[in-house]
DNA sequence: GAGCAATATCGTCACCCCTG
DNA sequence: CAGGGGTGACGATATTGCTC
């Protein structure tokens, strides 16, 4: 939810290139539909409507990685321990980074930094940003289901039915955690490579005032 | 401590895309 | 082309921080 809410200054850094400004569409859509405006709601079915679909994160920095030379291509990884792996970069971030009006630039700039962790990744300049293989696999006591042929009954097919749907929210959920991990991991990822290049550029800045400095002819 | 707003987390649905 | 995985959107609920 924290994607899209009206007062966070955190939108999406993938958003501003694929689908604009959504808010603002809504709001012109919601405009110039009368019966919309009647019901002061938007049918949640003209919503999805009117967002476009964007490429998945895994896609995201694969292309990225595509574009970037020497940088291996993000693969599965086959990783069985949870919690924060040694290599991942854990760097902490005020979290008000995202609420200052700093955070708000750096946030719009996300998309395009993140081909910096790849090139930091490849050069050994920071830890590589990993996508691991879900871990987890199905409860105990999840029976497979029986094949279609040997089901007669009205009842066994509803049943089985049931048990399909259980099956595929189940998998669902899990894939949802997943996915919200790896949307946590990709953006400590950026968050990471924004700090250490917020202490580069000091670092330049000093360095420039100091040639300044030295450069200046002195006006006695 | 109660009440409230802001923010975080989770489950589900819908949809796109990839693979066999 | 069907099936399944990945993920954005959404609503419900939980947590947190602030004010009185």
């Amino acid at each position: 939810m924290w994607w899209h809410q009206h007062n966070l200054c955190f939108r999406h850094p993938i958003e501003e290139d694929y689908s604009g400004d959504l808010e603002e569409k809504v709001a012109t859509i919601a405009e110039t539909d009368e019966s919309a405006e009647s019901e002061g709601v938007i049918d949640s079915r003209k919503r999805r409507e009117i967002l476009s679909r964007r490429p998945s994160y895994r896609k995201i920095l694969n292309e990225l990685s595509s574009d970037v030379p020497g940088v291996p291509k993000i693969e599965e990884e086959k990783s069985e321990e949870e919690g924060t792996p040694p290599n991942i970069a854990t760097m902490a971030v005020p979290t008000s980074i995202y609420q200052t009006s700093t955070g708000q630039y750096i946030v719009n700039c996300l998309y395009k930094l993140v081909a910096f962790c790849f090139i930091a990744a490849a050069t050994g300049d920071m830890p590589t940003y990993q996508i691991r293989a879900p871990t987890t696999a199905l409860p105990q006591g999840v029976v497979m289901a029986a094949s279609p042929g040997s089901l007669h009954s009205p009842q066994q097919l509803a049943e089985e039915a049931t048990r399909k749907r259980e099956l595929r929210l189940m998998k669902n959920r899990e894939a949802a955690k997943e996915c919200r991990r790896r949307k946590k991991e990709y953006v400590k990822c950026l968050e990471s490579r924004v700090a250490v290049l917020e202490v580069q550029n000091k670092k330049l800045i000093e360095e420039l005032e100091t040639l300044k400095d030295i450069c200046s002819p002195k006006t006695d």
